[in-house]
DNA sequence: CAGAATCCGACGAGATACTG
DNA sequence: CAGTATCTCGTCGGATTCTG
């Protein structure tokens, strides 16, 4: 995954030449494009914005997510760091999920990328039947 | 696709209650996301960031891309608006790509997750570290 | 040069069943 | 309740080959 003199971030290598570009870069790029690329992970870091929540009323709010990607998803985030994970030793079983301040902070991208979706909607929905009908 | 009362953007629904959600902002924002999710469309609207580019050009500067990718990502991303297409009918043929004003627009929310990517990397690699040395 | 078409393997993700 | 363990099927995407 390399982009000549260019990175996501829109910033210009300095010394840039072929071949010659930031690897850790590189690296931080995908992983976080990887992790937002994936709706699951984007949908529950949403859905954790207000507060705490329990396993099965984050099945309930994230419709359509299966046990076992949800399972998979909280796990990923947990590990990033980006989720707090913490079990009640009750019966029955409580486990609470809720965002770390680094996973907050992952909400003004995400938020900034949904603004725009939203804004231009309409734009690319008329874009995408302008295009069909030339086909 | 649902969130119960909240949405990517960030913003509370006014009447929002149990299975009343916006399927329009929802749609919206699963579009977007997909879009964004896929790894190649935002390395390309990042590789034509600076100007119109050619096919073999870009197959080059976005390394490890397929050409079947090439092609289709391209499609996809003119289909919904972001780039435009130019072919010149010349021997051999010449097909230059450039970002529309709305391609553009949309560089600025991936810009600032790539900023986030960056800023946040080591952080979420020591969280990765320390997850990982607890299994 | 800029694709289109075909083949095929790997992996993502749903459904289901079981457990502490 | 909050998971884990399989099994399976679908599609995504790479490699290869062919064309205007």
């Amino acid at each position: 995954m390399e982009l000549g003199h260019t990175d996501v971030t829109g910033t210009v290598q300095e010394g840039a030449r072929e071949g010659n570009h930031n690897p850790k870069r590189c690296d931080a790029i995908n992983s976080v494009l990887n992790r937002v690329g994936d709706k699951w992970s984007v949908l529950l870091v949403m859905s954790l914005a207000q507060g705490p929540c329990r396993f099965n009323e984050l099945k309930r709010r994230v419709d359509g997510i299966s046990q076992r990607m949800l399972t998979l998803t909280l796990r990923g985030l947990e590990r990033d760091g980006l989720v707090k994970r913490t079990v009640y030793a009750t019966i029955p079983p409580r486990v609470d999920y809720e965002l770390t301040p680094l996973g907050h902070s992952l909400r003004e991208p995400i938020e900034a990328l949904g603004h725009w979706a939203f804004d231009h909607y309409e734009c690319i929905v008329a874009a995408r039947a302008e295009f069909d009908a030339k086909q």
